[in-house]
DNA sequence: CTATGTGAAGGTGTTCACAGCA
DNA sequence: TGCTGTGAACACCTTCACATAG
């Protein structure tokens, strides 16, 4: 069950979350050699971040020298398990849903949709990017038949909890929720990660003409 | 400058970012009376956050009582400046810039999209919901025009950072970008918030198959 | 007696500063 | 010498526990 080795210590979240933005900044610079302050510096980040972040998971630099690009890409995504083929389903296939289906067939994520599925009779069927829309009835089979491990939930707030709850019971352990409402989660194993425009802008708000505090 | 009483602490980022989803669990309940407990329920955090978060701006309950759930919604409003008309211009008229739009245009997020420009020929003149969109080189007229304080953009990654750059010298301060990249402000008082898909998808996979960590 | 408002305690993540190693 | 890896200091945020007010 564990990863890593054995001090596989509590990872912050917010370490996790900076981990694809190096694994982008790695991609994008073709050098062999690169310092953690270079890799902050294209990332976003200072250099401790970056060095502390990566301690977490072995040593992977040289002392003096740096990190080797091409192979701390591949730790990075080992570590993100995105050598794992990770397959997610989009559930709702509106606007946003066919949008983020479209999105992820151009951009190479490492995470896969391998299933979109909707309530609506007149839309299963339909073709949207290389999936077909199939029904919500056969949500608990896609997951199980195409080996689904990623919940994306683009349906109305009503039906929202009811998806949820349906994709933690089937297995699911990582959701990304669209939905314009709090969700509850009571197993503390899911991880699930809101995505939500309208409180993002309400909160930039805040921001609109003050002279005060820092970046994000 | 001071927009709240003498005390004037410095609010964490968290606390602002938390707000909205007060706002909306209060607008969504009915009661006239409400108490930390159950907003906080609504919103997904704990009573005592709630307490602390408001108390941050001033005592908005009574003690024994609760909060008057119509009144505490218009303070939140007024902290978070929804009351002073914000508006946003999105810079770049693609799918994901013509989708924001509309989703403003539906969503009553009490921020109003005033204007949309493009940096394509073919695309400007184009209506997308109810604005017209204008040339890229009118970004600072339409700012100061139309009294525009926050950025949205929605552009390639390689025109982001010109973009950012223009929005700051002409005063916004707060900044939603959608770009796949990392970008740099130096002036301390702009605030961006980035949305990264790839980014967030990435992230999600390492909770794939886990067994541990908590909620964000 | 109830639910707020808040100092104090606790926990978590970031920055600092440097020891360690190529 | 140069840059990584890391304990220790620090800052920040959350949780606790209770005094306070209606």
């Amino acid at each position: 069950m564990e990863r890593y080795d054995i001090r596989a210590r509590r990872i912050p979240d917010s370490t996790i979350r900076r981990l694809p933005a190096y694994l982008r900044a790695l991609t994008r610079t073709g050098n062999e050699r690169i310092t953690s302050e270079r890799l902050g510096q294209l990332a976003g980040y200072t250099s401790e971040q970056v060095r502390k972040d990566l301690a977490y998971f072995g040593a992977f630099g040289t002392r003096g020298v740096g990190y080797d690009a091409a192979s701390l890409a591949d730790e990075v995504r080992r570590i993100l398990q995105l050598d794992q083929n990770v397959r997610a389903i989009v559930v709702g296939a509106g606007r946003l849903g066919t949008a983020l289906v479209r999105h992820t067939d151009e951009s190479a994520s490492d995470v896969a949709i391998a299933a979109v599925v909707d309530i609506d009779p007149a839309v299963i069927g339909r073709t949207v990017g290389h999936l077909t829309v199939e029904s919500l009835d056969r949500l608990e089979a896609l997951v199980v038949e195409r080996n689904i491990g990623m919940g994306i939930i683009a349906v109305p707030p009503a039906g929202a909890q009811s998806v949820l709850d349906r994709l933690v019971n089937v297995g699911v352990r990582a959701v990304l929720s669209f939905v314009p409402r709090s969700l509850a989660v009571t197993n503390p194993d899911v991880f699930v990660q809101h995505i939500d425009l309208t409180l993002e802008m309400q909160a930039l708000a805040y921001f609109v003409g003050s002279t005060a505090r820092t970046q994000s």
